[in-house]
DNA sequence: AGAGTATATTCTTGTCAAGGTATATAAAGG
DNA sequence: CCTTTATATACCTTGACAAGAATATACTCT
């Protein structure tokens, strides 16, 4: 019944990642982040339950509320796949600032359109130059 | 038409994780990419596809081959938004380790299933200390 | 031009999860 | 007990998206 989703899926649910974030100050009740977040209460929970099988958050009962708080483990885990990366851009990201289209040494079969464009443009495949 | 999916919906995707992994090593191309990680090769040109529109990503093109190599902006933002809880667990993880119900120490209210704190938490000490 | 190679783009289909609404459970207090 | 407060769950509908197969585009070489 249960899937089992990696903690990217998790934290792909902007409320979640929300909810996440209230939590990182101090616990909070599923109420107080209701009124903070301005979701319905179903959906708070929702996002709680999944958010606690996934080891994001446990609670404990008070009276007839739950208070929830952070748990740290998964967001390691995200933290983790992400060191590989954050090596590669420590050691590349100001050379790319100065120059992107440096680094092709591959195999140029001929002749190449040598550079692309930087900046917010997509893909030249588009309107080819043809 | 375009969705504009954020960072976090993109790396969700297990596939497309595992470009972004290839990739940090050094710029592939799409065949590539395609035998080593052992899918259809239509699969990973729309992995492909999202990764360039999103910014993870980019293109050089080399003959009929496109070479893809990483973009470091997006998966900063990821970084970026991990710091608030780096911070948090680095603070709390030997707590939580050790005893993680063991922070009460307010007002009883009355009869209890076992233990609860009262009152509007926010805890001082806690949250950035920036 | 045609053949071969490399990559991109349809179109369709099935799945899954988020949102909404209503209701269920549980505890507290009069 | 009945009511209020707090949270959880069930049901349903809808939309997003990944996978698959087929086809299109683009470039190279003979």
């Amino acid at each position: 019944m249960k899937r089992v989703e990696s903690v990217f899926d998790i934290i792909a649910e902007p409320n979640r990642r929300a909810i996440l974030s209230l939590l990182v100050s101090s616990q909070q009740s599923v109420g107080e982040i209701e009124r903070q977040l301005r979701m319905p209460q179903p959906a708070v929970s929702k996002h709680l339950r999944v958010l606690r099988e996934a080891g994001f958050v446990e609670s404990t009962v008070d009276a007839q509320r739950r208070l929830y708080r952070l748990k740290p483990e998964p967001l390691h885990e995200v933290d983790a796949w992400l060191a590989p990366f954050r090596r590669f851009w420590s050691a590349h990201v100001d050379a790319l600032e100065r120059h992107l289209d440096r680094m092709d040494q591959s195999t140029p079969t001929k002749r190449k359109t040598r550079k692309r464009r930087r900046g917010p443009n997509r893909e030249p495949g588009k309107g080819e130059t043809k």
